[in-house]
DNA sequence: GAATTGTTTAATAAGCCTATTAAAAACGCA
DNA sequence: TGCGTTTTTAATAGGCTTATTAAACAATTC
């Protein structure tokens, strides 16, 4: 039996975690079968319980590293040698190409969230080890930014969730937008990118006083 | 056996109907079982087959009622008595409050369109029989605003989707924020309408030239 | 190389879920 | 009241799912 929260030495062991991780993401908690991931994997039904135990325990492992992930990728970096709407340009745009790399990231939190109120828990202590901190900075930032008259009467937490609207409806909305405009892969891609250049100018003219 | 298309005439027919769609949208299609549904009906479950044949059936019945109802909820009215602004406005509100009063419904849309590529050709048909009329409308009064100089240069398309990720997300991610901010019934009421205010807010400051 | 430990499999129990079938109950009308 | 139709139920087949168990297989150690 292996030890609690050890690193996964044993190949067959993390073959099982990723595959799990896809499936997960891919189809939910619901869509998804043990025997699936084993099959996905290559073996057996029954080494998915060994080395998870339940499907609820390899699948809650999963969905907390996803939220952590998923709230950690918003990040305003005050560099000094810029503006704070370059910095803010910056933030938003990395946010945007971290979510391009993790479509479904959003919509799987989301969707698992939703019914887990088990989560209450994981998600206000990511909240509060992480994003709180980073919250008080970006408050410090708006208020001295406000002051001087270089954007308009903000809080940071509107100016998240509003960034983080932006950027992540792209990929919530993604499947819908995709059948009503069916594109190749190109066509999506070059949409995505028109896209983030709108959000950049729409949330930084937003600011201005 | 019931007329296809019929009005739902039977008070058990449209009981299940009504209980089929509160679990489905609560629970999404997989977390729901017709044994549920009969339940919460109050009728044996063989009868919701009897109604409705199979659960994906009724299923899609209701899913297509869903997304034909919450693409149809933004609708831009180009009233000549009052300006742009003022009428997109009010379409902002108008979207957001039907939101409010459905907060489930962009989840379970999103959710369910995304595995099930049978929809293709209804959110198309949706759209092209109202959304894309629409479109052209205000595709039409954004070329005067912005020959006139009275907003920035943008689309139809980056303005209703701007407009839908800020009112949609609210209520995509609320667990989230619920889980994060611990409110009680009447704070999480103010931070909605807080939240609609910054909303039209950032919108119409966002198309300043 | 025998024994101990760890990995993997086959088999299977127990439960739930969908869908069908046949019978019972309720209803409507002649 | 009695007959035909519609509505509703009980029973159940068959499939899939999770989780466990015992045994086989592989690896490591002494």
């Amino acid at each position: 039996m292996k030890e609690e929260n050890s690193i996964h030495k044993n190949t067959m062991e993390l073959t099982i975690f990723k595959a799990a991780e896809e499936l997960f993401v891919e189809k939910g908690y619901n869509g998804t079968s043990t025997t699936e991931i084993a099959a996905k994997a290559g073996c057996n039904q029954a080494l998915v319980h060994y080395y998870y135990r339940t499907k609820a325990n390899l699948f809650n492992i999963i969905l907390k590293s996803k939220i952590n992930y998923m709230i950690s990728i918003f990040n305003y970096m005050d560099n000094r040698d810029l503006s704070f709407i370059e910095n803010l340009t910056i933030a938003i745009e990395m946010h945007f190409d971290a979510l391009v790399k993790d479509k479904r990231l959003p919509m799987f939190v989301f969707n698992e969230v939703r019914n887990n109120s088990e989560l209450v828990d994981v998600v206000r202590d990511v909240f509060n080890s992480n994003v709180s901190v980073m919250f008080r900075k970006l408050e410090i930032v708006l208020q001295e930014e406000i002051k001087a008259k270089r954007i308009r009467k903000v809080s940071a937490f509107d100016l998240v969730v509003t960034i983080s609207s932006l950027n992540m409806f792209v990929f919530l909305a993604f499947p819908v937008i995709d059948y009503i405009l069916n594109l190749d892969e190109k066509g999506v891609n070059d949409l995505i990118q028109e896209r983030k250049k709108d959000i950049v100018r729409t949330v930084i003219n937003s600011l201005r006083p």
